[in-house]
DNA sequence: TTGTACGCGTTATCAG
DNA sequence: CTGATAACGCGTACAA
């Protein structure tokens, strides 16, 4: 190994070979239209005989000031992380939109819903940074300020300097809460996703919501309890749970919850499909059909929304544009372009299956 | 930016400032102990004066020869590689188990079922590769060997040269074939992974197996074949359903097509979960209950494969392990170890909800 | 604590 | 045109 590394050639290797000069054999490699072709193959040729792999990127990197990737901060482990169907579709359309096969992705995962450690990220080769859905208090992001790189902030928080990407959320959750009390529900429940990074979750109480990290709970709160204030539902009258994560089992366990309480709610808006599917399920398990006795609505529209039986009525948001979006900014960020405004990704309500009037 | 990177500090900027050497500015950070808690404190300040964030990361890997990354390549793009909930499971493990918080992950998506483009490999700014289930014919690999960087296989294919993690596939499809077989069921049907990385997909022909590019698929096969074998049932009469992916809707397809057939399976063998959730999905929009009618097998052992309804019966492979076992070959490999035996992850059957005696 | 010799390329600028 | 010279880039590590 050490020798290996030892006995690893460089460009000098190749060009005392061949004979020409150390810029020569780079630019062989980088600027073929340099020098003839005849010499180009001989370059060529002599390294793969000596095992020359071509330039070393740490080295490369060094020299053009571009470490030529992207880095992603998540707020959880990949496990967690990936459970988020919704993170997965939106990270395949941003690293297309990034990848022209120059630049990589290199994943920073959080540790316990607060985001990466700031030491991950002091030490990440990356020339820019996008952010997804972190608490406000994440210590990675004091860490990319002070290192003054780029950022691209999926969904929240919000940064100071920082292009952002975010959901329409509270504009969803509004219209999500206004299609179940069109459709009569009066006790109306809410599985929501979590308010602070702290792994609590169950009834929340008015101080914790003051004491929030996560923005877009808040929206998507405030939107819930817009629409149905509007029909006199007042927000004291509107059984609250958190989830500590979004995960199917925790909206199974918040529904639970729910249905336990007097008087039972007749709806259930859950601010993420997984939750609400695990609401569905935790319906079932308790002899409740789903629309029949319990309306239930999500939030995102993944694929597995309209998989499920029944289908579930949600909140579409274009994953694909959101990281798309996200994409671009952090491309423009790189060329120097300065953050702009948020960029607001639309929503819609998708009516299927798993809502319905009230009897 | 460009006026940021040029009036960017530096070791040296800190250095004269302080009126100290480089040197010592670089034990500041890296060794606090070659030097007086008094004075690293004065550089530090000055250093957060300044504006300096810490030596640089990539100027630190070409010193130290480290990288500092771990690349993980991927068969294809991210959207449709974390809709396989195993690899979600197998990362977390492998990431926290080589995560110091030294170390960060370079993941790299394949580009349509090939794996990683050559280039990509060749500027990885990375220290060890781990590849996940990629086809034999991969391009990637070849670039990993031209670079000899240290390699962990994970799945398959084999690798001259490379450490592997590898489960026994053949031993646990014989598992649940034996099972159905021993349920009575004599018409048996396939719905099993990729042959080839070129997105086709449908009945499967002798030449396509014989030029196939995925071991594992093949060793899948192998194992129900054995076992069904043993009780006389014919690898002729088999049919033998190719998915294109790893996703529920192929499994559905595939399904379909094996109740169409005459006769019709009783039992279907599925070489993942999604697969066989996708096989129940589509029996029950035939009209066939499961496991009443028809039996349904899966593999991996995911966790839906317990939510699932019935819940499916399943070769559980231990995902976390196999994710460790990658983690702990690529840091042995990185310190130099020569890449040993393949380790196999072993594999038992879980009989749940979804088989049943033929009637 | 400090000199200082590397590490491995890139990219003007220059000369033949 | 072709190819060479040489000035960076930013740290690390070891001997002094």
């Amino acid at each position: 190994m050490t020798q290996d590394r030892e006995r690893r050639p460089t460009l000098d290797t190749i060009a005392q070979r061949v004979g020409v000069s150390r810029a020569t054999v780079s630019n062989a490699y980088n600027r073929p239209d340099q020098l003839s072709g005849a010499l180009r193959e001989r370059i060529i040729a002599t390294a793969k005989q000596l095992g020359y792999a071509g330039p070393d990127p740490v080295a490369r990197s060094l020299a053009t000031k571009q470490a030529g990737s992207v880095a992603f901060m998540l707020c959880d482990g990949l496990s967690s992380a990936f459970s988020d169907p919704a993170l997965s579709i939106m990270l395949d359309a941003l690293s297309s939109t990034m990848d022209t096969g120059e630049r990589s992705l290199l994943l920073l995962p959080g540790v316990s819903g607060d985001g990466p450690r700031a030491q991950s990220v002091m030490r990440a080769q990356t020339d820019v940074v996008v952010a997804y859905s972190l608490p406000d208090n994440a210590p990675a992001l004091e860490a990319v300020r002070a290192r003054d790189l780029p950022l691209v902030v999926v969904d929240q928080p919000f940064v100071p300097k920082s292009a952002r990407v975010r959901v329409d959320d509270r504009g969803g959750a509004y219209l999500a809460a206004k299609h179940v009390a069109g459709l009569g529900h009066r006790h109306v429940g809410i599985v929501g996703l979590g308010l602070s990074a702290d792994g609590v979750g169950g009834p929340v109480s008015p101080q914790r919501i003051e004491q929030a990290h996560f923005e877009v709970t808040l929206d998507r709160l405030a939107g819930y309890r817009e629409a149905l204030g509007e029909q006199g539902i007042l927000a004291d009258a509107v059984p609250f749970w958190e989830a500590p994560g979004n995960a199917r089992e925790m909206g199974r366990e918040g529904a639970r919850w729910l249905f336990g309480l007097e008087p039972r709610p007749t709806a259930v808006l859950c601010m993420s499909d997984e939750l609400a599917l695990g609401a569905i399920r935790a319906a079932n398990e308790l002899g409740l059909s789903v629309p029949g006795e319990v309306s239930v609505v999500g939030f995102d529209d993944t694929p597995a929304a309209s998989w499920a039986d029944p289908p579930l009525t949600t909140v579409r948001q274009d994953l694909v544009a959101k990281g798309r979006q996200a994409g671009e900014l952090a491309l423009r960020m790189l060329d120097g372009a300065r953050p702009g405004r948020p960029v607001t990704i639309g929503v819609d309500l998708q009516v299927r299956g798993s809502t319905a009037a009230v009897v």
